[in-house]
RNA sequence: GGCGAAGUAGCUCAGUUGGUCAGAGCAGGCGGCUCAUAUCCGCCGUGUCGGGGGUUCAAAUCCCUCCUUCGCCA
């Protein structure tokens, strides 16, 4: 449906929600929109980026409370932390959009009224249990000892009358449209898990909560009783931004190129809720591009180690730049990537530093001192098999590039452009004009004019990345302004004669503080370690090294204390419906209340075997969901051929008790 | 359990449709240059391309199977 690639580009985040503090995660998002933009304009097209916050619901209501404030006071001064942030990082975005504007919920109105009218929305009862810190509603079944599957949070048994949305409808068309289109959803992983995801019935969606629980929220113009929910919402300010409804020419030039950057954490909402509801309103689909996470390493993140990195604070510590270039370089778009900040300094130290702004310097210094500090003429093009290559390589980078950023390998983008960077330094020291200058200052001119020339292709490639620094390097090699469309860029294009002038380095070198340095010890390439690990182990270290325990050599304690693990008692054990290996626990840790837990010990214990039974559990484990049920610890247990042993105690022991 | 993805040099990863695809960067070693931010350039890797089968004249690249890891299952 979404075909557009030719004039327009519409670019969108999602709206961040107004309650959160902005993290690595909206910057990353929120950046790499702005670097598309940045991008596609240069290719030629028109584009459109917007941004803004989402600012109703139940959260931003309580919050408003407990601060004495009125809902939308506190959003006023909420959204500045997003708002604010933008400009610090270089973004440009063209509109900021905030859900309780007129302009947005005037929109959502009438989209609401049109798909009544039509019959797309019903009138119908709920039942269920609603969990008021996730905002979410629950069955019976999908409760976990009565309270909410996600957080242990009291639930509270509510039947009411709702909307709903006839979601359910579309799920054909819905499948036909993601097979037929594979840019529908990329990447391609992503798109594959929505069509699983679809194998199943479709349910309807409920869009609305009444009024006498959740004011806060844009009113349903048919029932004013009711106001409308997270989906209808938030979402419509794709459209409501860019004129749906209002101005009809604008919103019908931008709309049908639109493509949604978002987490994949709302997959789900955007490729299958928001596609549908755009099919009830039929408008044309979008493109969905889901990016992945940025992890920030356990082990190298401690506070006992003083090395706890906040990912935004690189920006002031580092430059904004130099944020941005990491971020764009490191990531595939789509896979999770690791954040620490000796990957950071690496890639400004080698990448930034040494390669290109000590290329810029060289280059410009040589020529203060032996060309009067001025661009230099360029050769007769009589020039060596060097120079050929290195003009080819200039021409053929824009082009490459713009296939990458079109294929969002951004990362693949700046790599090309980076090895031009590279290329420019081979080529100084293939065509040595500093010895050149000596006996042929005119061939040596021919040279460092070719290297800037050069220089500038990859500044202006990497202008989308840095803009900041590109466009002052690009002045400070006497070629201006960047060029507006990557089409400009032809290889002639910088001017002899133009004033040379850097004023320091432009990407000064950073220490790797000592901390970040403790190598990455090649997990058994040292026999040492993987012996002395067998021998701890008690088993012959003439066995096979790959039965060796993967062990991490030398940890500290305070890293080692970092895990907290604990005597549990098992109050409750069941075998997960689907999994045969699956149990689900509750798990006595001295705690108020039990812990779930679920391990994957059912082939070796039957359920009823473990109830009483005293288990180590690692407590402070992230929560995460196995087989959709919370699991907030984890059983430890040691496992060979014959399946998983459990650790217990060796007597009967207080649970809770500290396992050290 | 169902569905899906991934497993390539010590590390991070490139390798579109099967035939210079066995590579790059980093780390390590050696050498060169000295214009430059102790920067730059060159040289050095026999890796079972997770294991095992299969298709093919030819597979990292297609098929099957197993192992491991990860993702999704409102």
């Amino acid at each position: 449906m979404n075909t557009s690639e030719q004039g327009v580009y519409y670019i969108t985040t999602p709206i961040y929600y107004v309650n959160d503090k902005p993290h690595i995660g909206h910057a990353y998002c929120t950046v790499l929109a702005d670097v598309l933009a940045r991008f596609h304009s240069l290719f030629g097209q028109s584009t459109w980026f917007l941004t803004g916050v989402d600012e109703h619901g139940q959260k931003v209501e309580e919050a408003a409370r407990k601060r004495g404030m009125t809902p939308q006071a506190h959003c006023d001064e909420m959204q500045a932390h997003f708002r604010d942030l933008w400009p610090t990082l270089d973004v440009a975005n063209d509109d900021f959009i905030r859900t309780t504007e007129p302009r947005h919920e005037s929109v959502v109105q009438e989209a609401l009224q049109r798909l009544w009218d039509r019959g797309e929305i019903y009138r119908g009862e709920y039942e269920g249990f609603y969990s008021p810190r996730v905002e979410k509603f629950f069955t019976e079944d999908e409760l976990v000892d009565g309270k909410c599957p996600e957080t242990g949070g009291e639930v509270n048994r509510i039947k009411e009358a709702n909307y709903f949305f006839k979601m359910s409808k579309y799920q054909d068309r819905l499948i036909r449209h993601l097979r037929d289109n594979p840019d529908s959803v990329r990447p391609e992983s992503r798109r594959n898990e929505v069509l699983g995801f679809l194998a199943k019935p479709l349910q309807d969606l409920c869009i609305s909560r009444p009024k006498s629980r959740l004011s806060w929220g844009i009113p349903l113009p048919f029932d004013g009783d009711y106001v409308t929910y997270v989906w209808f919402d938030a979402l419509l300010n794709y459209c409501s931004a860019v004129g749906l409804y209002r101005d009809e020419a604008r919103f019908g030039r931008l709309w049908p190129s639109v493509t949604h950057l978002i987490g994949k954490d709302i997959l789900t909402t955007h490729s299958v809720y928001w596609t549908t509801m755009l099919m009830a309103l039929e408008l044309p689909l979008p493109r969905i591009v889901a990016h992945g996470w940025w992890l920030i390493d356990k082990t190298k993140m401690s506070k006992s180690l003083g090395n706890v990195v906040n990912p935004l604070s690189m920006k002031d510590k580092y430059g904004v730049d130099s944020l941005r270039y990491f971020l764009m370089r490191e990531m595939v778009v789509g896979l999770d990537a690791d954040f620490s900040e000796a990957a950071f300094l690496k890639r400004h130290n080698y990448d930034l530093a040494n390669d290109l702004g000590n290329l810029a310097n060289r280059l410009v210094k040589f020529a203060e001192r032996s060309m009067g500090g001025v661009v230099p003429e360029p050769g007769d093009g009589s020039g060596t098999p060097h120079d050929a290559d290195l003009r080819a390589q200039s021409e053929a980078l824009p082009g490459r590039v713009r296939e990458l950023v079109g294929e969002l390998r951004v990362e693949q983008a700046v790599e090309t452009t980076m090895n031009l960077v590279r290329r420019v330094n081979r080529y100084v020291s293939e065509t040595e004009p500093f010895k050149v200058v000596k006996t042929d200052p005119a061939r040596a001119g021919a040279a460092v004019w070719a290297a800037l020339e050069a220089l500038r292709f990859a500044l202006n490639c990497l202008w989308p990345i840095m803009p900041g620094k590109c466009h002052a390097l690009l002045k400070a090699i006497g070629a201006g302004e960047p060029v507006s469309r990557l089409d400009d860029l032809a290889w002639g294009g910088l001017k002899a004669g133009s004033a040379l002038l850097l004023e320091a380095a432009p990407f000064p070198r950073f220490d790797v503080p000592e901390f970040q340095n403790v190598p990455v010890v090649p997990v058994g390439s040292k026999e040492a370690d993987s012996a002395a690990a067998i021998a701890v182990a008690g088993i012959d270290p003439a066995a096979k090294v790959e039965a060796a325990p993967q062990a991490v050599a030398g940890i500290s304690f305070p890293d080692f204390a970092k895990v907290d693990l604990r005597v549990g008692t098992v109050l409750q054990a069941e075998s997960v419906p689907g999994s045969d290996k699956l149990l689900k626990l509750q798990v006595d840790l001295g705690e108020p209340q039990p812990r779930q837990i679920v391990a994957g010990i059912g082939k070796a214990y039957a359920a009823a075997d473990l109830i009483g039974r005293q288990l180590v559990i690692v407590a402070n484990l992230e929560p995460r969901k196995v087989f959709g049920n919370l699991s907030n610890g984890m059983v430890l247990a040691a496992s060979d051929d014959a399946g998983p042993a459990v650790l217990a105690p060796g007597r009967l022991i207080p649970a809770g008790t500290r396992v050290s």
